[in-house]
DNA sequence: CGGTTATTTGAAATACGTCAATTCAAGTGG
DNA sequence: CCACTTGAATTGACGTATTTCAAATAACCG
Protein backbone atom coordinates (compact mmCIF):
# COMPACT_ATOMS: atom_id res chain seq x y z
CA UNK A 1 0.00 0.00 0.00
CA UNK A 2 1.63 3.39 -1.22
CA UNK A 3 0.72 6.30 1.75
CA UNK A 4 -0.54 8.62 -0.88
CA UNK A 5 -0.19 11.21 1.46
CA UNK A 6 3.58 12.21 0.93
CA UNK A 7 2.78 12.68 -3.33
CA UNK A 8 -0.68 13.51 -3.86
CA UNK A 9 -1.56 17.09 -4.01
CA UNK A 10 -3.37 18.54 -1.41
CA UNK A 11 -6.71 18.43 -1.48
CA UNK A 12 -8.50 21.96 -1.13
CA UNK A 13 -10.56 22.29 1.98
CA UNK A 14 -12.46 25.36 1.84
CA UNK A 15 -12.92 28.22 4.14
CA UNK A 16 -10.38 29.74 7.03
CA UNK A 17 -8.96 26.95 8.41
CA UNK A 18 -5.79 26.69 8.64
CA UNK A 19 -3.82 24.57 11.20
CA UNK A 20 -1.55 27.11 13.15
CA UNK A 21 1.58 24.53 13.75
CA UNK A 22 2.57 26.66 16.97
CA UNK A 23 5.54 26.28 18.46
CA UNK A 24 6.56 24.42 21.30
CA UNK A 25 4.25 24.11 24.92
CA UNK A 26 1.16 26.19 23.04
CA UNK A 27 0.95 23.44 20.56
CA UNK A 28 -0.21 21.06 23.61
CA UNK A 29 -2.43 23.55 24.85
CA UNK A 30 -5.84 21.60 23.54
CA UNK A 31 -4.35 18.09 24.59
CA UNK A 32 -3.79 18.95 28.10
CA UNK A 33 -7.14 20.85 28.60
CA UNK A 34 -8.42 17.68 27.45
CA UNK A 35 -6.70 15.49 29.44
CA UNK A 36 -7.28 17.78 32.66
CA UNK A 37 -10.79 18.26 31.96
CA UNK A 38 -11.53 14.50 34.27
CA UNK A 39 -8.54 14.93 36.49
CA UNK A 40 -6.13 17.00 37.39
CA UNK A 41 -2.36 16.49 36.19
CA UNK A 42 0.60 16.58 38.49
CA UNK A 43 3.49 18.80 37.82
CA UNK A 44 5.13 15.66 36.92
CA UNK A 45 2.29 14.08 34.82
CA UNK A 46 2.34 17.70 32.38
CA UNK A 47 6.55 17.45 32.32
CA UNK A 48 5.39 13.71 30.29
CA UNK A 49 3.25 15.27 28.14
CA UNK A 50 5.79 17.84 27.13
CA UNK A 51 8.38 15.84 26.83
CA UNK A 52 6.86 13.88 23.80
CA UNK A 53 7.28 17.28 21.70
CA UNK A 54 9.95 15.68 20.73
CA UNK A 55 8.49 13.23 19.06
CA UNK A 56 5.97 15.56 16.43
CA UNK A 57 4.87 15.12 13.04
CA UNK A 58 3.38 16.64 10.64
CA UNK A 59 1.45 15.33 8.14
CA UNK A 60 -1.05 16.31 4.96
CA UNK A 61 -4.33 16.07 4.19
CA UNK A 62 -5.22 12.01 3.19
CA UNK A 63 -2.09 11.01 5.13
CA UNK A 64 -2.58 7.78 6.39
CA UNK A 65 -1.98 8.46 9.88
CA UNK A 66 -3.11 4.94 11.41
CA UNK A 67 -3.43 2.10 9.14
CA UNK A 68 -6.37 -0.43 9.85
CA UNK A 69 -5.24 -3.38 12.07
CA UNK A 70 -2.16 -1.43 13.19
CA UNK A 71 -1.66 -0.31 16.57
CA UNK A 72 0.48 3.02 18.14
CA UNK A 73 -1.37 5.35 20.13
CA UNK A 74 -1.07 9.03 18.90
CA UNK A 75 -2.55 12.24 19.64
CA UNK A 76 -3.82 15.14 17.28
CA UNK A 77 -1.84 18.21 17.97
CA UNK A 78 -3.66 20.56 15.71
CA UNK A 79 -6.12 20.00 12.60
CA UNK A 80 -9.07 17.49 11.80
CA UNK A 81 -8.83 13.68 11.36
CA UNK A 82 -11.02 10.55 10.94
CA UNK A 83 -11.26 6.66 11.70
CA UNK A 84 -12.95 4.69 8.60
CA UNK A 85 -13.09 2.10 6.88
CA UNK A 86 -13.12 1.69 3.07
CA UNK A 87 -14.73 -1.49 1.39
CA UNK A 88 -13.59 -3.24 -1.95
CA UNK A 89 -15.71 -1.09 -4.17
CA UNK A 90 -15.03 2.33 -3.03
CA UNK A 91 -17.72 2.66 -0.52
CA UNK A 92 -16.60 4.19 2.62
CA UNK A 93 -17.90 4.70 6.08
CA UNK A 94 -16.21 7.48 8.68
CA UNK A 95 -16.73 5.81 12.48
CA UNK A 96 -16.16 9.34 13.71
CA UNK A 97 -13.87 12.64 14.03
CA UNK A 98 -10.83 13.53 15.40
CA UNK A 99 -10.09 16.88 16.49
CA UNK A 100 -7.28 18.63 18.09
CA UNK A 101 -6.39 17.64 21.43
CA UNK A 102 -7.94 13.77 21.07
CA UNK A 103 -6.05 10.36 20.63
CA UNK A 104 -6.47 7.44 18.40
CA UNK A 105 -4.68 4.49 17.83
CA UNK A 106 -5.17 3.36 21.56
CA UNK A 107 -7.63 1.57 23.22
CA UNK A 108 -7.90 0.07 26.60
CA UNK A 109 -8.51 -3.65 24.95
CA UNK A 110 -5.01 -4.01 23.53
CA UNK A 111 -5.61 -7.26 22.85
CA UNK A 112 -7.37 -6.65 19.55
CA UNK A 113 -6.31 -3.93 17.17
CA UNK A 114 -8.90 -1.78 15.81
CA UNK A 115 -10.39 -2.79 12.44
CA UNK A 116 -10.06 0.69 11.34
CA UNK A 117 -7.91 3.53 9.67
CA UNK A 118 -7.04 6.93 10.64
CA UNK A 119 -6.77 9.62 8.09
CA UNK A 120 -6.29 13.24 7.84
CA UNK A 121 -9.13 15.30 6.38
CA UNK A 122 -6.85 18.84 6.62
CA UNK A 123 -3.05 19.29 7.79
CA UNK A 124 -2.49 17.90 10.90
CA UNK A 125 0.30 17.31 13.35
CA UNK A 126 0.51 14.19 15.75
CA UNK A 127 2.61 12.67 18.40
CA UNK A 128 3.62 9.73 19.85
CA UNK A 129 1.44 8.94 22.81
CA UNK A 130 3.52 5.45 23.57
CA UNK A 131 6.05 6.77 26.18
CA UNK A 132 3.14 8.87 28.00
CA UNK A 133 0.89 5.62 27.92
CA UNK A 134 3.72 3.90 29.11
CA UNK A 135 4.51 5.85 32.49
CA UNK A 136 0.99 6.35 33.41
CA UNK A 137 0.20 2.38 33.03
CA UNK A 138 1.59 1.56 36.25
CA UNK A 139 -0.90 3.99 38.64
CA UNK A 140 -3.95 3.10 37.15
CA UNK A 141 -5.77 6.03 39.43
CA UNK A 142 -3.09 8.62 37.39
CA UNK A 143 -4.87 11.68 36.30
CA UNK A 144 -3.61 10.66 33.02
CA UNK A 145 -5.33 7.98 33.14
CA UNK A 146 -8.45 8.96 34.05
CA UNK A 147 -7.89 11.80 31.48
CA UNK A 148 -8.04 8.88 28.65
CA UNK A 149 -10.44 6.89 30.09
CA UNK A 150 -12.73 9.55 29.73
CA UNK A 151 -11.88 10.22 26.15
CA UNK A 152 -12.71 6.99 25.41
CA UNK A 153 -15.93 7.13 27.20
CA UNK A 154 -16.97 9.76 25.32
CA UNK A 155 -16.14 8.49 22.08
CA UNK A 156 -18.00 4.82 23.09
CA UNK A 157 -21.09 7.71 23.68
CA UNK A 158 -20.44 9.10 20.27
CA UNK A 159 -20.40 5.57 18.34
CA UNK A 160 -23.97 4.86 20.34
CA UNK A 161 -25.64 8.10 19.02
CA UNK A 162 -23.69 7.24 15.49
CA UNK A 163 -25.39 4.27 15.49
CA UNK A 164 -28.62 5.63 15.56
CA UNK A 165 -28.24 8.32 13.49
CA UNK A 166 -27.18 5.97 10.51
CA UNK A 167 -29.89 3.22 11.43
CA UNK A 168 -32.64 5.43 12.51
CA UNK A 169 -32.59 8.79 11.64
CA UNK A 170 -33.99 10.68 8.36
CA UNK A 171 -31.37 12.14 6.82
CA UNK A 172 -32.09 15.77 7.57
CA UNK A 173 -32.29 14.78 11.06
CA UNK A 174 -29.10 13.00 10.62
CA UNK A 175 -27.60 16.19 9.37
CA UNK A 176 -28.67 18.02 12.10
CA UNK A 177 -27.71 16.33 14.95
CA UNK A 178 -24.22 16.10 13.08
CA UNK A 179 -23.95 19.74 13.29
CA UNK A 180 -25.12 20.07 16.88
CA UNK A 181 -22.52 17.27 17.86
CA UNK A 182 -20.19 19.14 16.06
CA UNK A 183 -20.89 22.45 17.80
CA UNK A 184 -20.58 20.51 21.44
CA UNK A 185 -17.65 19.13 20.42
CA UNK A 186 -15.67 22.03 19.01
CA UNK A 187 -16.39 23.88 22.58
CA UNK A 188 -18.73 26.53 20.88
CA UNK A 189 -21.84 24.85 22.36
CA UNK A 190 -23.24 28.55 22.60
CA UNK A 191 -21.67 30.81 19.63
CA UNK A 192 -23.36 30.81 16.92
CA UNK A 193 -20.45 29.96 14.46
CA UNK A 194 -17.68 27.30 14.40
CA UNK A 195 -15.33 25.62 12.12
CA UNK A 196 -16.42 22.97 10.51
CA UNK A 197 -13.11 22.07 7.49
CA UNK A 198 -15.06 19.37 6.37
CA UNK A 199 -15.66 18.45 2.25
CA UNK A 200 -19.44 17.95 1.88
CA UNK A 201 -17.81 13.78 0.84
CA UNK A 202 -16.33 14.14 4.03
CA UNK A 203 -19.93 14.54 5.61
CA UNK A 204 -21.73 12.01 3.31
CA UNK A 205 -19.78 9.51 4.32
CA UNK A 206 -19.79 10.30 8.03
CA UNK A 207 -23.53 10.15 7.77
CA UNK A 208 -23.99 7.57 5.32
CA UNK A 209 -25.69 9.54 2.73
CA UNK A 210 -24.52 10.15 -1.21
CA UNK A 211 -22.78 13.71 -1.79
CA UNK A 212 -26.28 14.40 -3.73
CA UNK A 213 -28.80 14.08 -1.13
CA UNK A 214 -26.42 15.36 1.78
CA UNK A 215 -25.99 18.30 -0.27
CA UNK A 216 -29.55 18.83 -1.02
CA UNK A 217 -30.49 18.42 2.59
CA UNK A 218 -27.90 20.90 3.61
CA UNK A 219 -29.52 23.29 0.99
CA UNK A 220 -33.06 23.04 2.17
CA UNK A 221 -31.60 23.57 6.10
CA UNK A 222 -30.39 26.84 5.14
CA UNK A 223 -33.68 28.12 3.34
CA UNK A 224 -35.38 27.23 6.55
CA UNK A 225 -32.51 29.39 7.89
CA UNK A 226 -31.92 26.84 10.73
CA UNK A 227 -28.19 26.71 9.75
CA UNK A 228 -25.72 27.31 7.15
CA UNK A 229 -22.26 26.05 5.74
CA UNK A 230 -19.68 27.94 4.21
CA UNK A 231 -16.14 28.32 3.88
CA UNK A 232 -15.65 25.77 6.42
CA UNK A 233 -17.69 27.20 9.12
CA UNK A 234 -20.82 26.59 10.31
CA UNK A 235 -23.16 29.11 11.33
CA UNK A 236 -25.71 28.11 13.54
CA UNK A 237 -29.03 30.64 13.17
CA UNK A 238 -31.47 28.36 14.90
CA UNK A 239 -30.13 26.50 17.60
CA UNK A 240 -33.54 25.24 18.86
CA UNK A 241 -35.02 24.13 15.60
CA UNK A 242 -31.88 22.68 14.63
CA UNK A 243 -32.09 20.48 17.93
CA UNK A 244 -35.81 19.80 16.92
CA UNK A 245 -34.61 19.04 13.46
CA UNK A 246 -32.40 16.64 15.02
CA UNK A 247 -34.85 14.66 16.90
CA UNK A 248 -32.60 15.10 20.24
CA UNK A 249 -34.69 14.03 22.82
CA UNK A 250 -33.38 10.05 22.91
CA UNK A 251 -35.16 8.60 24.90
CA UNK A 252 -33.78 5.84 27.38
CA UNK A 253 -35.59 2.55 28.43
CA UNK A 254 -38.95 3.16 27.90
CA UNK A 255 -41.95 0.27 28.87
CA UNK A 256 -41.95 0.02 25.85
CA UNK A 257 -38.83 -1.01 24.74
CA UNK A 258 -40.01 -4.21 24.34
CA UNK A 259 -42.86 -5.66 22.27
CA UNK B 1 -41.02 2.95 34.62
CA UNK B 2 -42.69 -0.07 35.79
CA UNK B 3 -40.65 -3.62 34.80
CA UNK B 4 -43.01 -4.45 32.01
CA UNK B 5 -41.33 -7.95 32.16
CA UNK B 6 -43.30 -9.09 35.54
CA UNK B 7 -46.88 -8.24 34.09
CA UNK B 8 -46.51 -9.30 30.67
CA UNK B 9 -47.37 -12.13 29.11
CA UNK B 10 -44.05 -13.76 27.78
CA UNK B 11 -43.65 -12.68 23.83
CA UNK B 12 -43.75 -16.01 21.98
CA UNK B 13 -40.82 -16.29 20.12
CA UNK B 14 -40.57 -19.01 17.75
CA UNK B 15 -38.96 -21.76 16.93
CA UNK B 16 -37.28 -25.05 19.63
CA UNK B 17 -35.12 -22.25 21.39
CA UNK B 18 -36.30 -22.82 25.15
CA UNK B 19 -33.15 -21.94 27.84
CA UNK B 20 -32.35 -24.98 29.78
CA UNK B 21 -32.30 -23.45 33.14
CA UNK B 22 -28.99 -25.56 33.77
CA UNK B 23 -28.28 -26.25 37.05
CA UNK B 24 -25.51 -25.90 39.05
CA UNK B 25 -21.58 -25.54 37.56
CA UNK B 26 -22.96 -26.53 34.14
CA UNK B 27 -24.46 -23.18 33.81
CA UNK B 28 -21.20 -21.71 34.04
CA UNK B 29 -19.79 -23.57 31.36
CA UNK B 30 -20.66 -20.84 28.44
CA UNK B 31 -19.74 -18.28 30.54
CA UNK B 32 -16.04 -19.96 31.37
CA UNK B 33 -15.45 -21.27 27.95
CA UNK B 34 -15.44 -17.35 26.87
CA UNK B 35 -13.28 -16.25 29.84
CA UNK B 36 -11.01 -19.11 29.11
CA UNK B 37 -10.50 -18.43 25.07
CA UNK B 38 -8.04 -16.04 25.35
CA UNK B 39 -5.88 -16.98 28.39
CA UNK B 40 -5.80 -20.03 30.79
CA UNK B 41 -7.96 -19.21 34.45
CA UNK B 42 -6.32 -20.46 37.88
CA UNK B 43 -8.29 -22.67 40.08
CA UNK B 44 -8.99 -20.08 42.55
CA UNK B 45 -10.45 -17.93 39.33
CA UNK B 46 -12.25 -20.64 38.28
CA UNK B 47 -13.64 -20.49 41.81
CA UNK B 48 -14.23 -17.00 41.97
CA UNK B 49 -16.25 -17.33 39.38
CA UNK B 50 -18.20 -20.62 40.83
CA UNK B 51 -19.08 -18.04 43.64
CA UNK B 52 -20.57 -15.65 41.87
CA UNK B 53 -23.77 -18.65 41.57
CA UNK B 54 -25.35 -17.66 44.34
CA UNK B 55 -26.59 -14.46 42.62
CA UNK B 56 -28.51 -16.26 39.97
CA UNK B 57 -31.46 -14.04 38.41
CA UNK B 58 -33.98 -15.57 36.19
CA UNK B 59 -35.57 -13.06 33.21
CA UNK B 60 -38.93 -13.17 31.33
CA UNK B 61 -38.64 -11.87 27.70
CA UNK B 62 -38.68 -7.99 26.95
CA UNK B 63 -37.66 -7.69 31.08
CA UNK B 64 -34.83 -4.65 31.48
CA UNK B 65 -31.77 -6.12 32.78
CA UNK B 66 -30.08 -2.53 32.96
CA UNK B 67 -31.55 0.43 32.34
CA UNK B 68 -30.40 3.24 30.36
CA UNK B 69 -27.84 5.25 31.78
CA UNK B 70 -27.55 2.66 34.89
CA UNK B 71 -24.04 0.46 36.13
CA UNK B 72 -23.93 -3.28 37.34
CA UNK B 73 -21.59 -5.47 35.61
CA UNK B 74 -23.61 -8.66 34.93
CA UNK B 75 -22.84 -11.61 32.99
CA UNK B 76 -25.82 -13.25 31.07
CA UNK B 77 -25.54 -17.12 31.46
CA UNK B 78 -28.55 -18.52 29.33
CA UNK B 79 -30.73 -16.76 26.49
CA UNK B 80 -30.46 -13.65 24.08
CA UNK B 81 -30.41 -10.12 25.30
CA UNK B 82 -29.84 -6.78 23.66
CA UNK B 83 -28.37 -3.26 23.73
CA UNK B 84 -30.93 -0.91 22.57
CA UNK B 85 -32.25 2.62 22.92
CA UNK B 86 -35.47 3.63 22.17
CA UNK B 87 -36.53 7.11 20.76
CA UNK B 88 -39.72 9.36 22.05
CA UNK B 89 -41.37 8.17 19.26
CA UNK B 90 -40.85 4.74 19.19
CA UNK B 91 -38.19 4.32 16.73
CA UNK B 92 -35.50 1.52 18.53
CA UNK B 93 -31.88 0.86 17.09
CA UNK B 94 -30.27 -2.30 18.80
CA UNK B 95 -26.60 -1.64 19.12
CA UNK B 96 -25.62 -5.54 19.84
CA UNK B 97 -27.06 -8.72 21.07
CA UNK B 98 -25.81 -10.30 24.04
CA UNK B 99 -25.57 -13.99 24.24
CA UNK B 100 -24.69 -16.34 26.49
CA UNK B 101 -21.29 -16.30 28.40
CA UNK B 102 -21.41 -12.65 27.20
CA UNK B 103 -21.00 -9.92 29.66
CA UNK B 104 -22.97 -6.64 29.93
CA UNK B 105 -23.48 -3.43 31.84
CA UNK B 106 -19.49 -3.26 32.02
CA UNK B 107 -17.25 -1.20 30.40
CA UNK B 108 -13.64 -0.26 31.07
CA UNK B 109 -14.83 3.28 31.26
CA UNK B 110 -16.57 3.43 34.11
CA UNK B 111 -16.15 7.09 34.57
CA UNK B 112 -19.25 7.14 32.19
CA UNK B 113 -22.19 4.89 32.08
CA UNK B 114 -23.25 3.98 28.90
CA UNK B 115 -26.46 5.78 27.29
CA UNK B 116 -27.88 2.06 26.28
CA UNK B 117 -30.51 -0.37 28.16
CA UNK B 118 -30.19 -4.12 28.21
CA UNK B 119 -33.35 -6.05 27.55
CA UNK B 120 -33.99 -9.64 27.38
CA UNK B 121 -35.27 -11.18 24.43
CA UNK B 122 -35.95 -14.68 24.96
CA UNK B 123 -35.97 -16.24 28.87
CA UNK B 124 -32.58 -15.24 30.55
CA UNK B 125 -30.49 -16.00 33.46
CA UNK B 126 -27.96 -13.36 34.66
CA UNK B 127 -25.60 -13.61 37.28
CA UNK B 128 -23.64 -10.23 39.26
CA UNK B 129 -20.32 -9.80 37.84
CA UNK B 130 -19.55 -7.24 40.52
CA UNK B 131 -17.53 -9.09 43.06
CA UNK B 132 -15.52 -11.04 40.19
CA UNK B 133 -14.70 -7.39 39.01
CA UNK B 134 -13.76 -6.36 42.09
CA UNK B 135 -11.88 -9.29 42.37
CA UNK B 136 -10.01 -9.02 39.70
CA UNK B 137 -9.49 -5.31 39.39
CA UNK B 138 -6.28 -6.14 41.62
CA UNK B 139 -3.87 -7.20 38.99
CA UNK B 140 -4.84 -6.75 35.67
CA UNK B 141 -3.04 -9.29 34.20
CA UNK B 142 -5.15 -11.70 35.59
CA UNK B 143 -6.67 -14.54 33.26
CA UNK B 144 -10.04 -12.97 33.90
CA UNK B 145 -8.86 -9.36 32.93
CA UNK B 146 -7.79 -10.33 30.09
CA UNK B 147 -10.44 -12.48 29.00
CA UNK B 148 -12.93 -9.72 29.86
CA UNK B 149 -10.65 -7.33 27.96
CA UNK B 150 -10.69 -9.52 24.82
CA UNK B 151 -14.70 -9.30 25.32
CA UNK B 152 -15.25 -6.05 25.37
CA UNK B 153 -12.61 -5.67 22.83
CA UNK B 154 -14.53 -8.33 20.28
CA UNK B 155 -17.99 -5.99 21.04
CA UNK B 156 -15.91 -3.10 20.17
CA UNK B 157 -14.95 -4.57 16.32
CA UNK B 158 -18.71 -5.76 16.46
CA UNK B 159 -19.61 -2.11 16.70
CA UNK B 160 -17.66 -1.21 13.51
CA UNK B 161 -18.78 -3.54 11.33
CA UNK B 162 -22.89 -2.91 12.72
CA UNK B 163 -21.58 0.87 11.51
CA UNK B 164 -20.79 -0.45 8.07
CA UNK B 165 -23.83 -2.06 8.29
CA UNK B 166 -26.20 0.93 8.92
CA UNK B 167 -24.32 3.23 6.74
CA UNK B 168 -23.13 1.87 3.70
CA UNK B 169 -24.63 -1.45 2.74
CA UNK B 170 -27.62 -2.44 1.37
CA UNK B 171 -30.65 -4.31 2.83
CA UNK B 172 -30.18 -7.51 1.20
CA UNK B 173 -26.12 -7.04 2.20
CA UNK B 174 -27.11 -6.37 6.18
CA UNK B 175 -29.12 -8.79 6.50
CA UNK B 176 -27.14 -11.58 4.98
CA UNK B 177 -23.70 -9.86 6.30
CA UNK B 178 -25.57 -9.78 9.81
CA UNK B 179 -26.33 -13.48 9.79
CA UNK B 180 -23.35 -14.29 9.15
CA UNK B 181 -21.79 -12.71 12.09
CA UNK B 182 -24.36 -14.75 14.07
CA UNK B 183 -23.25 -18.27 12.62
CA UNK B 184 -19.68 -17.07 13.92
CA UNK B 185 -20.69 -15.84 17.10
CA UNK B 186 -23.04 -19.26 18.27
CA UNK B 187 -19.87 -21.33 17.26
CA UNK B 188 -21.49 -22.66 14.89
CA UNK B 189 -18.95 -21.30 12.21
CA UNK B 190 -18.79 -24.14 10.16
CA UNK B 191 -22.85 -25.68 10.80
CA UNK B 192 -25.42 -25.35 8.33
CA UNK B 193 -27.67 -24.56 11.06
CA UNK B 194 -27.75 -22.63 14.35
CA UNK B 195 -30.52 -21.30 16.72
CA UNK B 196 -31.24 -17.70 16.10
CA UNK B 197 -34.73 -16.99 17.96
CA UNK B 198 -35.09 -13.44 17.08
CA UNK B 199 -38.30 -12.43 15.90
CA UNK B 200 -38.17 -10.16 12.56
CA UNK B 201 -39.07 -7.16 14.20
CA UNK B 202 -36.15 -7.47 16.19
CA UNK B 203 -33.82 -7.94 13.33
CA UNK B 204 -35.56 -5.19 11.83
CA UNK B 205 -34.45 -2.81 14.35
CA UNK B 206 -30.73 -4.42 15.07
CA UNK B 207 -30.56 -3.71 11.04
CA UNK B 208 -32.05 -0.32 10.73
CA UNK B 209 -34.90 -1.40 8.77
CA UNK B 210 -38.68 -1.49 8.40
CA UNK B 211 -40.03 -5.71 9.55
CA UNK B 212 -41.65 -5.52 6.12
CA UNK B 213 -38.80 -4.84 3.87
CA UNK B 214 -36.69 -7.30 6.02
CA UNK B 215 -39.46 -9.79 5.15
CA UNK B 216 -38.60 -9.44 2.14
CA UNK B 217 -35.48 -9.31 2.07
CA UNK B 218 -35.35 -13.13 3.95
CA UNK B 219 -38.09 -13.91 1.21
CA UNK B 220 -35.51 -13.24 -1.39
CA UNK B 221 -32.43 -14.93 0.14
CA UNK B 222 -34.94 -17.82 0.88
CA UNK B 223 -36.15 -17.88 -3.03
CA UNK B 224 -32.18 -17.84 -3.84
CA UNK B 225 -31.49 -20.35 -1.90
CA UNK B 226 -28.81 -19.04 -0.02
CA UNK B 227 -30.31 -18.73 3.82
CA UNK B 228 -33.43 -19.81 5.24
CA UNK B 229 -34.89 -18.67 9.15
CA UNK B 230 -37.29 -20.70 10.68
CA UNK B 231 -39.07 -21.62 13.82
CA UNK B 232 -35.43 -19.84 15.26
CA UNK B 233 -33.20 -21.53 13.19
CA UNK B 234 -30.99 -20.79 10.86
CA UNK B 235 -30.39 -23.04 7.54
CA UNK B 236 -27.44 -21.75 5.93
CA UNK B 237 -27.99 -22.90 2.83
CA UNK B 238 -24.77 -21.97 0.31
CA UNK B 239 -22.71 -19.83 2.86
CA UNK B 240 -19.72 -19.10 -0.15
CA UNK B 241 -22.78 -17.50 -1.88
CA UNK B 242 -24.69 -15.70 1.03
CA UNK B 243 -20.94 -14.47 1.90
CA UNK B 244 -20.79 -12.92 -1.48
CA UNK B 245 -24.50 -11.46 -1.10
CA UNK B 246 -22.71 -9.73 2.44
CA UNK B 247 -20.29 -7.40 0.55
CA UNK B 248 -17.99 -9.27 3.12
CA UNK B 249 -14.44 -8.24 2.03
CA UNK B 250 -13.80 -5.26 3.63
CA UNK B 251 -10.73 -4.07 2.71
CA UNK B 252 -8.76 -1.98 4.39
CA UNK B 253 -6.26 1.15 4.31
CA UNK B 254 -7.03 1.53 0.43
CA UNK B 255 -4.85 3.82 -1.32
CA UNK B 256 -7.87 6.29 -2.34
CA UNK B 257 -8.88 6.20 1.33
CA UNK B 258 -9.27 9.55 1.07
CA UNK B 259 -10.09 12.01 -2.28
C1' DC C 1 -5.21 32.81 -15.58
C1' DG C 2 -5.64 27.67 -16.23
C1' DG C 3 -6.36 23.54 -13.93
C1' DT C 4 -8.38 21.12 -10.36
C1' DT C 5 -11.53 19.99 -6.87
C1' DA C 6 -15.76 21.11 -4.62
C1' DT C 7 -20.53 22.37 -4.86
C1' DT C 8 -24.90 22.64 -6.96
C1' DT C 9 -28.82 21.42 -9.90
C1' DG C 10 -32.07 18.47 -12.85
C1' DA C 11 -34.15 14.32 -14.35
C1' DA C 12 -34.88 9.57 -13.86
C1' DA C 13 -34.47 5.19 -11.47
C1' DT C 14 -34.77 2.45 -7.33
C1' DA C 15 -34.74 1.12 -2.73
C1' DC C 16 -37.18 1.33 1.09
C1' DG C 17 -41.07 2.63 4.15
C1' DT C 18 -46.04 2.88 5.27
C1' DC C 19 -50.66 1.28 5.45
C1' DA C 20 -53.79 -2.30 5.62
C1' DA C 21 -55.07 -6.80 5.32
C1' DT C 22 -54.36 -11.77 5.40
C1' DT C 23 -52.24 -15.97 6.69
C1' DC C 24 -49.76 -18.74 9.80
C1' DA C 25 -48.08 -20.80 14.15
C1' DA C 26 -48.47 -21.55 18.80
C1' DG C 27 -50.63 -21.34 23.10
C1' DT C 28 -54.90 -21.48 26.27
C1' DG C 29 -58.99 -22.52 28.25
C1' DG C 30 -63.05 -25.04 27.79
C1' DC D 1 -59.39 -32.34 21.09
C1' DC D 2 -61.13 -28.06 19.54
C1' DA D 3 -62.55 -23.28 19.09
C1' DC D 4 -60.48 -19.10 20.35
C1' DT D 5 -56.90 -15.76 21.06
C1' DT D 6 -52.69 -13.68 20.30
C1' DG D 7 -48.38 -12.46 18.34
C1' DA D 8 -45.59 -13.20 14.30
C1' DA D 9 -44.94 -13.69 9.43
C1' DT D 10 -46.37 -12.57 4.92
C1' DT D 11 -48.32 -10.10 1.00
C1' DG D 12 -50.13 -6.19 -2.09
C1' DA D 13 -50.54 -1.52 -3.33
C1' DC D 14 -48.79 2.76 -2.96
C1' DG D 15 -46.00 6.83 -1.54
C1' DT D 16 -41.68 8.82 -0.48
C1' DA D 17 -36.78 9.19 0.57
C1' DT D 18 -32.67 8.53 -1.33
C1' DT D 19 -29.46 7.22 -4.98
C1' DT D 20 -27.54 7.48 -9.51
C1' DC D 21 -26.16 9.71 -13.64
C1' DA D 22 -24.86 13.67 -15.98
C1' DA D 23 -23.82 18.25 -16.41
C1' DA D 24 -23.05 22.99 -15.04
C1' DT D 25 -21.29 26.28 -11.90
C1' DA D 26 -18.43 27.97 -8.25
C1' DA D 27 -14.40 28.11 -5.26
C1' DC D 28 -9.74 27.59 -4.63
C1' DC D 29 -4.57 27.02 -5.86
C1' DG D 30 -0.46 27.65 -7.94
Amino acid sequence: VVDVAETRPSPRLSGPFRPSFADGAAALAPLLRRLAAFAELTPAETGHVQGLLARRRRWRPGAVLLAEGAAGAQFLLSGWACSQRVLSDGRRQIFDLVLAGEGFGWSPFAEIPAQQAVVALTSVETIDAGPLLAAAGEGSQSGVWRGLRALAGEAEARRLDHMIRLGRLTASERVAHFILEMQRRTGAADARSFPLPLTQETMADVLGLSVVHLNRVLRQLRADRLVELRRGMALVSDARALAAAAFLPAVGDRAHAFR
